[in-house]
DNA sequence: TAGATTGTTAATCGATTAACAATC
DNA sequence: TAGATTGTTAATCGATTAACAATC
């Protein structure tokens, strides 16, 4: 078995360079470089060429990267070249926003179902998407064969919900709850705190208000100005 | 004038602290150890003492932290004890379920409106906040004092949306697009791309898939496992 | 060949970790 | 005083940046 050592800020940017191309696919660009790569995402060039250094050699030297070719590369990277079903916990708003969004589909999510205790809500759609008691759920699960799980319930429920999942087989969670959630060591939990990103925010405007001014920083690695 | 340089991990960070320790003063905790709040927030505790030394000194060794005081002094370093009037743009599904947001009014946050194009939504309230035109939020900017934004609208309409608000004098901007949102540089723009999430998840389930085993790592910071 | 751009190496930077003196 | 825990320093680690040889 191999292991691999791949820097998370490496990954999160595939993701970035994997939308640029996909756009530029879309306008018949067919060989794009590192820098107009590096320029779309706002990073130097060297990181482009290093990042994609750590999968293989994808460009020509002299010339620069076949984007159809990178493009599928790193889609299969990311494993959008293949269909990931996945459910939604929690059909509230933030569930629901989620199940609408235009990017999952395209992007090789399948979003089987949403799970909800609500009575009312049960039964019903919500953006095309049955909503199921837990035990519909279960059956869901096996029969799709889901994976990943997206938590959007209210805070004291994501604990509970989180061991439900485990049990049930789902190997990864995203948690949008503002709670730090723990789960099992072969479970992949990964925590998406909105208000870190209010705060981290206000932190800024809070220094300007005091008439500080913070250096630039960058965010994950993603410029920003 | 002051400049300062914090690292962006330590702002996230401040930002877990607090609502860890507004949990351990509703719970009626007195004393906390940098200790209990790494284990909290899923850290060692020397990041801990390090980020909260930054600002100053706000323990008693031999004895730890007392969580009303420290609670106070990051709430004001975050800015969290001032009332923020923010605006939200785009009334659809992710709009919504951000207004919607407990934590939003909760720590000091204000939408005022949100704003859309749609005239069939225009002059309805969603969420209890009332949904406006452009014309009416330039006056409700004012009126408010408005200095940050958030970005819920569909991707086409990004860019043009951001110059709006940068016309009406809008100084951060929180982007939930998927496209890296440029601003000119007075302007603080922080752009948090969910779909990266997803693949980075993705990512990893693959690697599993495909035999590999990726080492841990860390996210923004916060231990994941 | 001349120009361009990759892939890679070495230097730099910054954050995390480990360790411990200070001190309650 | 003994035990505990802070604030801080030095060592480590890892990612970014700069530079350039390889090569189209």
């Amino acid at each position: 078995m191999k292991f691999f050592k791949v820097p998370e800020p490496t990954i999160m940017r595939l993701s970035l360079y994997s939308r640029i191309l996909e756009q530029m696919e879309d306008r018949g660009v067919p060989i794009i470089s590192s820098v107009e790569l590096g320029d779309a995402v706002g990073i130097n060039s060297g990181v482009v060429r290093k990042d994609l250094s750590m999968f293989g050699e994808f460009g020509v030297r002299g010339v620069g990267y076949n984007v159809r070719e990178l493009r599928d590369n790193i889609r299969k990277l990311l494993g959008q070249d293949r269909n990931w079903p996945v459910i939604i916990v929690g059909a509230g708003h933030l569930g629901s926003s989620l199940a609408a969004y235009p990017g999952f589909q395209q992007r090789g999510f399948d979003v089987v179902a949403m799970v909800d205790t609500d009575p009312e809500k049960i039964g019903t759609q919500v953006i095309e998407r049955p909503v199921v008691s837990w035990e519909e759920a279960e059956i869901l699960i096996k029969e799709h064969g889901v994976r990943m799980a997206i938590l959007a319930v209210p805070v004291d429920a994501v604990q509970s919900v989180a061991q439900q999942l485990t049990d049930l087989g789902v190997e990864a969670i995203l948690n949008f709850s503002p709670i730090i959630l723990k789960g099992p060591s072969h479970v992949q939990v990964q925590n998406v705190d909105l208000t870190v990103y209010f705060d981290l925010m206000r932190f800024t405007q809070n220094l300007n208000t005091n008439g500080l001014r913070p250096q630039a920083t960058t965010v994950r690695g993603i410029a920003f100005r």
